[in-house]
DNA sequence: TTCGCTTGTTGCTAAATATACAACATTGTT
DNA sequence: AACAATGTTGTATATTTAGCAACAAGCGAA
């Protein structure tokens, strides 16, 4: 369908900025987008009406306002997965001493919905809000295992590990399947094991993943599967908690 | 300034989904807007490619997108203040036992950017990401009696003691500006009493305000200028922090 | 200071774009 | 099954927007 130009410029530009540390100014805007730098005033006028936007009180360049902020909480709320969940993050936090996290899929990605931290002061962190890729994270290949068959269409590298041939992908899949976890083996940040499983509702469809993330030298190939026998514990009871029976 | 109109109208439709909590059709967006389903839906095709409003599996009626949950963080991360105050929250909460916010200027509004909460079974949470008016809450007068002096044009009331004169309103902020702590005595919530104070900048400019909120019970009038001296002790500790020098 | 350089805003018209209408498709309801 | 309601698509028209250019404002250098 046909996008509303303006519109998706508006919203090209809130993505822009996310990117901009230390915010923009209106021309930096418009050579950026390709666009005329009347054309740019005009819609980060627009978007600063609405809070979209903010002007920095000093150096006068925009930067994400506070309406994303407002906006972004009400969608935390929405996502009941979330409250229900905290109790089984802190149980993954005890019974294994790393960082638990949990994730949904949201636009082909994982989106880490909530946290809780270890107190090991070597720890893998992931802030909530933050997207990853599926192909080579616990979390997002636990999704995709259990998720609606829809696999990534390129497989991009971040480590001399990650998977980037879909072939074995697709047989990893069908491992983590069987055994009811997965494994992120250094695939996305050198130095970082993971281990993740599905959470299912009470009518079997996928909700998200629970997972955690600690470095190698705890989280080592020989104790990796014992932590994904607990991870894989505390996805079903949670799953169970929302009324999946299993079947 | 010209606003450029179908901008605007995206940026409209995600105010109406932040009411909605069950989603909306398309046809009811284009009604509430008072615009043709045509353009309704056009515009929410946009903004679902860009990952700001998600149809819901099951229903299909449109949500706020996933993408709003990671821009309003990128906002977050991007006010120092959070990271400052953090301590300086929790120390509020140790020596009051009320819950503690920290909130700054958005909008004309206070935005709540970080809580810290207290053990009490009976407490006052205050989402972060939430705004609420100046005029009435003890973060919002603290704000106005430190601020550049402009004031809120309507004052609306929320309870009986909801300050709704302005003369009354700049008679208050006089002492506010004396004592240096602002107070709310149920003017925004029944039964809920707050203490705030301003957080300064090294410049001296005026950052945002920390205060704690309680019920009536425990926050009563005769402790709550114990209360303000301890709240105004831990901001004026705060605003050294960050390198202000009183004068 | 004055000059030049960069940035941001505004008026204007051409041209692209969004709009509304209508028809169609799809889904759910009585 | 027929109907009602919702959502999508095609199209001509009319509105809106884009870009140009001029202007204003701020900054730095000489």
């Amino acid at each position: 369908m046909a996008e509303i130009q303006s519109l998706a410029r508006g919203l090209k530009i809130l993505n822009l900025l996310e990117q901009a540390r230390s915010g923009m100014g209106t021309t930096e805007v418009a050579k950026e987008m390709r666009i005329d730098k009347s054309s740019a005033s005009r819609l980060l006028h627009t978007l600063a009406n609405y809070g979209f936007v903010a002007q920095d009180e000093g150096t006068a360049r925009y930067q994400l306002g506070p309406r994303l902020l407002t906006l972004g909480q009400r969608v935390l709320d929405r996502i009941s997965l979330r409250d229900h969940a905290r109790p089984y993050l802190y149980k993954l936090v005890d019974e294994t001493g790393e960082c638990a996290h949990l994730a949904i899929l949201a636009q082909r990605q994982a989106l880490y919905i909530d946290q809780a931290e270890s107190s090991a002061a070597l720890r893998v962190e992931s802030e909530i809000g933050t997207l990853s890729p599926l192909h080579c994270t616990a979390l997002g290949k636990a999704m995709l295992a259990f998720g609606d068959g829809t696999l990534p269409e390129a497989l991009l590298p971040f480590t001399q590990r990650t998977i980037t041939d879909q072939a074995v992908l697709q047989a990893q899949l069908l491992q983590i399947r069987e055994r009811g976890y997965a494994i992120d083996d250094e695939e996305y940040n050198y130095g970082v094991r993971c281990v993740a499983a599905p959470v299912h509702d009470h009518r079997g469809l996928l909700l998200g993943a629970v997972g955690i993330s600690g470095p190698g030298g705890r989280v080592t190939l020989e104790r990796i599967d014992d932590f994904g026998v607990i991870v894989r514990q505390v996805a079903t009871d949670l799953s169970a908690k929302l009324g999946y029976v299993a079947g």
